[in-house]
RNA sequence: GGCGGUAUCGUCUAGGGGACUAGGACGGAGCCCUCUCAAGGCUCAAACACGGGUUCGAAUCCCGUUACCGCUACCA
């Protein structure tokens, strides 16, 4: 068997979607797994819509995604030559003919036949019409368009995502291959260009699956030989409608900068239509190739779930080890004024650790930014609703924070050691630890939440965890 | 309207004739653990769209209905 051959075929006309990043994830999953080729190839045939920031937005999100290509980048804009030729081919070799028929004219038997209730569908006249009369008008320099001669009979596939899907052709007009421009239709420039790439294996949207007759017929027309098709199903939003602008965030950039991991991005984008059976669910990329099956691929649109998502993500922060993780933290931390490269470098050991620290309780890559705070600021904030439930009793929290000071400059820096001085404290005062821990926790971060109070003693370091403990209790005495 | 596609908890899904009292996950409710929050463990509520067949037996196969989605351009 040859070597597989697909490819991701966006038109750069907006930013990287999620259903367009699915798509190109399951092409890359196959030819991954099947020791094929994954190629992409920009649709800029539409120069009114298509924008150079597009094409690079989809080069950024792919690359954010790790999805790599394995060929130079196709234009399609660079191709017309070609697309015209292969047109020009169909129309010698008697597959394709000419139309005269201006838009104008078509529209308007187009509202005819929709004010008779008819379905519209191109009559063929200028198939009819006389050899010579076409040369002339040829001749004349009247603009035409070149249109496809669909045959009779049937045109079917077996897809790889549905069994066989089959329609009559009478039910496909004679449509246009080359504008009068000379510029291709879609479809034209699609298979054109699929048949140059030596694509084996096209795999795109279900919104496809009408327009796949129609190419079928025109590999035929051109005497290529087919690729397989599989059909991927959509996915929607929570109102069961295509995902759009109104269901918030749809570009895959959208999700880098809330802090989502790529390889969690993956993960919930492959569930989003395929599942490796059983109850798998969280995935790394190279398990994903490695489970990766078109048998698992699923009929059903998606909704897409931006909740999941998030649970997804949390669970790939807390698998990830604090050293791969540095590098995408890192960045948030300077740009939120934390600290800078050079000092995160020098602390390295004590920075891994806070990061194992906040992961495994951070969503998000932002939310363990949040959490951080407290360990990078000299003046930390007090949280408002921390301080009003755990430092309710002023003069109280006041005391207790003073008798901790004391203990702890008195204990040697360890968790061990503080605990249990701590909860000696405790004891002798015949309170529960939470009594000391809580409101201890409020002077040392301002938050209510936090991982354990002795790993905040021991990042925070002796010297700043007492000048914070002291501060608390300035604090309380003046209000 | 025509053509095509799809149909299991609210959501993602397992399931491919008997193992189904329909399993897992997210989300929800509760409990446990516990210095808080996460994580983790446990429990609960929650689905085979409907109607006909086929079969000893149907979530699973067939047909119809309904609903939803897509296409129906000299857009992509």
């Amino acid at each position: 068997m040859s070597v597989p051959r697909l490819r991701f075929a966006p038109s750069p006309t907006g930013y990287l979607h999620v259903g367009g990043a699915r798509t190109a994830l399951f092409n890359w999953l196959y030819a991954r797994k099947n020791g094929g080729v994954f190629l992409l190839r920009i649709e800029d045939t539409d120069k009114a819509r298509s924008t150079e920031e597009s094409t690079r937005a989809i080069f950024e999100g792919l690359t954010w995604l790790g999805l790599d290509w394995d060929e130079a980048v196709v234009y399609q804009g660079a191709n017309l030559e070609r697309h015209q030729a292969d047109a020009d081919r169909m129309l010698a070799n008697g597959t394709a003919y000419r139309c005269f028929c201006t838009p104008a004219e078509l529209e308007e038997r187009r509202r005819d036949a929709e004010a008779r209730k008819e379905s519209f569908k191109y009559d063929r006249r200028c198939d009819r019409l006389p050899r010579e009369e076409v040369e002339r008008r040829v001749r004349a320099g009247e603009p035409h368009v070149l249109r496809f001669r669909v045959p009779d009979g049937t045109t079917e596939w077996d897809d790889l995502v549905h069994e066989r899907i089959a329609f009559p052709n009478k039910d496909i007009e004679d449509f246009v291959i080359l504008r009068s421009d000379r510029t291709p239709i879609y479809n034209m420039a699609v298979v054109s260009d699929d048949i140059a790439m030596g694509i084996t294996l096209v795999m795109r949207g279900d919104d496809h699956i009408s327009n796949t007759p129609k190419q079928i017929m025109l590999y035929r027309a051109l005497g290529s030989e087919l690729p397989k098709f599989a059909h991927l199903p959509m996915i929607h939003g929570t109102d069961g409608k295509k995902l759009s602008k109104r269901h918030g965030a749809t570009a895959v950039g959208d999700y880098q900068h809330q802090g989502i991991l790529p390889g969690a991005m993956l993960n919930f984008l492959a569930l989003l239509g395929w599942s490796p059976g059983g109850d798998r669910e969280v995935m790394t990329l190279d398990e994903m190739i490695a489970l990766f099956s078109e048998d698992g691929l699923q009929k059903k649109a998606a909704v897409f779930d931006p909740k999941k998502l998030e649970w997804m993500n949390g669970q790939h922060l807390s698998r990830t080890p604090a050293a791969e993780l540095a590098p995408r933290v890192t960045p948030l931390l300077v740009a939120a004024g934390y600290a800078t490269e050079a000092t995160l470098d020098s602390r390295r050991d004590w920075y891994y650790a806070l990061l194992d620290l906040l992961k495994v309780r951070a969503r998000t890559t932002d939310d363990i930014v949040r959490q951080a705070a407290p360990y990078f600021v000299d003046d930390i904030s007090y949280d408002p609703d921390a301080v009003a439930k755990q430092w309710k009793d002023a003069a109280a929290t006041r005391d207790v924070l003073h008798a901790t000071r004391e203990r702890l400059s008195k204990t040697e820096w360890n968790a061990a050691a503080m605990e249990e001085s701590l909860r000696q404290l405790a004891e002798e005062r015949g309170i529960a630890g939470g009594k000391i821990f809580q409101p201890l926790r409020v002077a040392l971060t301002g938050l209510a939440v936090s991982p354990g109070i002795f790993d905040v003693l021991l990042m925070l370091g002796r010297e700043k965890s007492l000048r914070r403990i002291e501060a608390a209790e300035r604090r309380l005495t003046t209000k």
